[in-house]
DNA sequence: CTACTTGCAAAAGGTTTGCAACCGG
DNA sequence: CCGGTTGCAAACCTTTTGCAAGTAG
């Protein structure tokens, strides 16, 4: 992803490109595969990375607004850690939970298909249904 | 659930049945539905209904006890609550999340039947599967 | 300029820990 | 009695908030 893009991204979220939000879209965004992480985990990256340095504060700003604007989707994990995980797959999928390492694999949509569904309870719908298989060696 | 059958569940645990655990095992398990609860719900409820009261790190104590020795599942919830919600049902089984309430609602393992599952990655095995389906209104 | 952002530190939850007092076997 | 438990408060960790200083448009 070019930095125009990025801009692009931004702006069209309704968020000034400042620096930091630059930054943080650049690692976040462009890459191939999704990208699972905690705030912990992408402040570490960031300062190993770049040269700035982000605020604690401002690292959990910038990932809330962009989960907001839609580019960040968060995961629920029962792991040792009681942090939050992220993906940059904003797509409806399922995940893989290594119970060993921590870490996150997606599944894509089309790889789980149901033969059976339970129904809605009284008059509430379905909003998304997740699957999550956690792994062992 | 007797009382005795109460101390017996303590008892082959390897927990003492002191007063507090047996009158939070009598809470949880004395139950016909399976129960969904955090930590603070229970305290809640715990102080509500009995004339003991009881230290949060007892609760926390306990549960964590109750969960170590099978009696307790732990469900993953990415609600607005930052906290860990308990199960009584420890049958590997599925969730409704309703959105809204913040209420959980078990399905049992036979609603749900897969016409597809993804194979585990590399050298790793499946432990187990869960199916979350959040609802709204 | 003005409003939005950042950085910092303090505050706020939820959970865990340390330790003296307590109690079940 | 002895060792597991409780209660309390302090410690911890992650996340949020308040506010002055900085910056994009």
């Amino acid at each position: 992803m070019k930095k125009t893009n990025i801009l692009k991204k931004l702006r069209s979220s309704g968020l000034r490109p400042t620096k930091q939000r630059v930054e943080i879209a650049k690692f976040l965004f462009d890459r191939e595969k999704t990208f699972h992480f905690t705030v912990e985990s992408l402040n570490k990256l960031l300062t190993k990375k770049t040269t700035n340095k982000f605020a604690l504060a401002t690292i959990y700003n910038t990932v809330h607004a962009f989960k907001t604007a839609g580019h960040l989707s968060e995961v629920d994990v029962r792991g040792k850690k009681k942090t939050t995980y992220f993906d940059t797959n904003v797509k409806n999928h399922h995940h893989f939970y290594d119970t060993e390492t921590s870490e996150l694999i997606d599944i894509n949509e089309d790889e789980v298909v149901f033969e059976k569904i339970p129904k809605a309870p009284n008059g509430k719908k379905i909003k998304n249904l997740e699957v999550f298989i956690n792994l062992k060696n």
